[in-house]
RNA sequence: GUCCCUAUCGUCUAGCCUGGCCCAGGACACCGGCCUUUCACGCCGGCGACGGGGGUUCGAAUCCCCCUGGGGACGCCA
């Protein structure tokens, strides 16, 4: 058990994308091998755009992905009588402000210094102002103007921003409720967080938060920033990049290990290594072989992990996934063959769990109807004769071994002189209505002789 | 625009700190071949990068500077 603490802190304004899922992945991990506390913390100081529904998406995309926390989940919104005692706090020790400027002046501020090439900040009017009109007001923190504000990443290194150049932010809305900029300080320091992973993005927001913690007379934590994760096009990842929800993954058919595997390959590596199971992660993650430049979403390589994982995967677990997904479906398995032949079957040739549902439903449903290009080849009437052979020495099968089953077409091609390439394809396409299926010999014997015979039965039915 | 960060194959990256073992290694993708009862799997091979310019040095992907590119931030969002 050592004492690090370290956290992750959405907000509730959606659904967990990649982003996140990574940022809550690498503060999981280091939790893990450093035996510290890992504290789940959700940020919904904003209202309006907070709901229960993206809180629960959240903790569901967590659970899938296996991220199990320590401590929370913390809600800001049940602790905002601690952060109004800090705001008045600030205010007392004239370390904070009312300030009574106007949207619309502000904005027209921001415009003004924009076009003079300058940051567009906060100008300070309110800053050294002594009255207190009867106005609508914000509360602003008074940042440092001299010096210089530096903190030693533990990702990038150490990073330096003049004060000059930071303003006076609002830590406390007009309508009361405070900002995240000043509870993310509050909390942190209260639940004793002493590395805070996060996004990149947020380095410039550390450099502010900085002195409130000073302010407040905290300690500083360490900090550790993310990398950024872009789009095929070195955008930002957004939606048009396809999914970016973790758990539209899922619905794709993707694993949770795969997910985990892929992600965090994506910033993170060892040596050559590219395959990582969590507890593989758990001893070997460090922050030192975080790179440092932002990467990519390459939906490829998440696909070959998932195929990876799928052929290594517990067949007695696929079928259980695979069931679901099938009778999500509408396909009734309950009847079938053994889901977890099905799955052997299948393993080496699907790449999502979706794919292995479509490659499996023909082990539960005898095909509609016949691949109509696959039938006028393999099913007319010059394959009568194989397919009456076939139904011969198989259903005189006493026992439905794979190796019965070899021997019983090794008959049938003894006896009609043909090779096995010439009776394979019309046993396919009868048995799965297509060109496209594991091995004969696997789908004969996963099928069982009853349904085997019936289907060979009904295709020679139908060359009429 | 200003500030911060960043820069090795198309993509993820190893190597960089502690210069020579690197005319740069692995993985995904792509291309070709082999295997094969279909589709796949697998195996073998190929294509492919140190952004540019200056330094420092006997020697630089590795150290320094400039430029350029990319990302981020600049909100009473988080």
């Amino acid at each position: 058990m050592s004492d690090l603490r370290v956290r992750f802190a959405p907000s509730p304004t959606g659904y967990l994308h990649i982003g996140g899922a990574r940022t809550a992945l690498f503060n999981y991990l280091l939790a893990r091998k450093e035996q510290g506390t890992f504290i789940l913390r959700i940020e919904d100081t904003d209202v309006e755009r907070s709901t229960q529904e993206s809180v629960d998406a959240i903790l569901q995309a967590m659970d899938w992905l296996g991220l199990s926390y320590d401590e929370g989940p913390f809600y800001q919104s049940d602790r905002y009588d601690l952060y109004k005692n800090k705001v008045r706090e600030l205010l007392d020790k004239g370390l904070a402000y009312r300030c009574y400027c106007t949207q619309q002046e502000l904005d027209a501020k921001r415009e003004a210094a924009l076009q003079n090439g300058g940051k567009p900040r906060y100008d300070g009017t309110c800053r050294e102002r002594t009255d207190q009109p009867d106005a609508p007001y914000v509360v602003r923190f008074k940042t440092p103007h001299e010096g210089s504000t530096a903190f030693n990443d533990r990702i990038k290194g150490t990073i330096t921003v003049e004060n000059a150049e930071l303003d006076d932010l609002i830590i406390q809305r007009t309508d009361g409720n405070p900002t995240y900029n000043f509870v993310v300080v509050i909390d942190d320091a209260e639940m004793q967080i002493n590395l805070v992973i996060r996004g990149d993005d947020h380095v410039n927001n550390t450099v502010r938060q900085i002195p409130m913690f000073q302010a407040l007379g905290y300690q500083v934590p360490e900090f550790a920033h993310v990398p950024m994760i872009l789009g095929a096009d070195k955008k930002r990842l957004s939606k048009r990049h396809g999914a970016t929800s973790v758990m539209v993954y899922k619905e794709l058919g993707f694993l949770p290990e795969a997910m985990v595997n892929y992600l965090v390959r994506l910033g993170w590596s060892y040596g050559d290594e590219e395959i990582f199971s969590m507890a593989d992660l758990i001893e070997k993650f460090s922050l030192d072989n975080v790179g440092r430049s932002a990467g990519v979403f390459n939906p490829d390589k998440l696909l070959w992990l998932n195929e990876h994982y799928i052929k290594t995967g517990e067949p007695a677990r696929l079928a259980g996934l695979l069931a679901d997904i099938l009778e999500g479906q509408g396909v009734a398995v309950s009847g079938g063959p053994d889901m977890i032949a099905v799955v052997k079957t299948l393993q080496e040739r699907a790449k999502t769990l979706v794919e292995m549902a479509d490659g499996a439903r023909f082990y539960f449903e005898a095909p509609a109807d016949y691949d109509e290009a696959a039938a006028a080849k393999f099913l007319n009437a010059e394959h009568k004769g194989v397919l009456g052979l076939t139904i011969k020495h198989l259903s005189s099968l006493s026992s439905f071994a794979l190796e019965d089953i070899e021997n019983a077409f090794k008959s049938v091609m003894e006896e009609s002189g043909l090779k096995f390439g010439k009776i394979g394809p019309t046993v396919r396409v009868a048995l799965t209505g297509g060109t496209v299926s594991p091995s004969i010999y696997d789908v004969v014997a996963v099928l069982g002789k009853d349904v085997v015979v019936s289907r060979l039965q009904r295709a020679l039915d139908a060359i009429g």
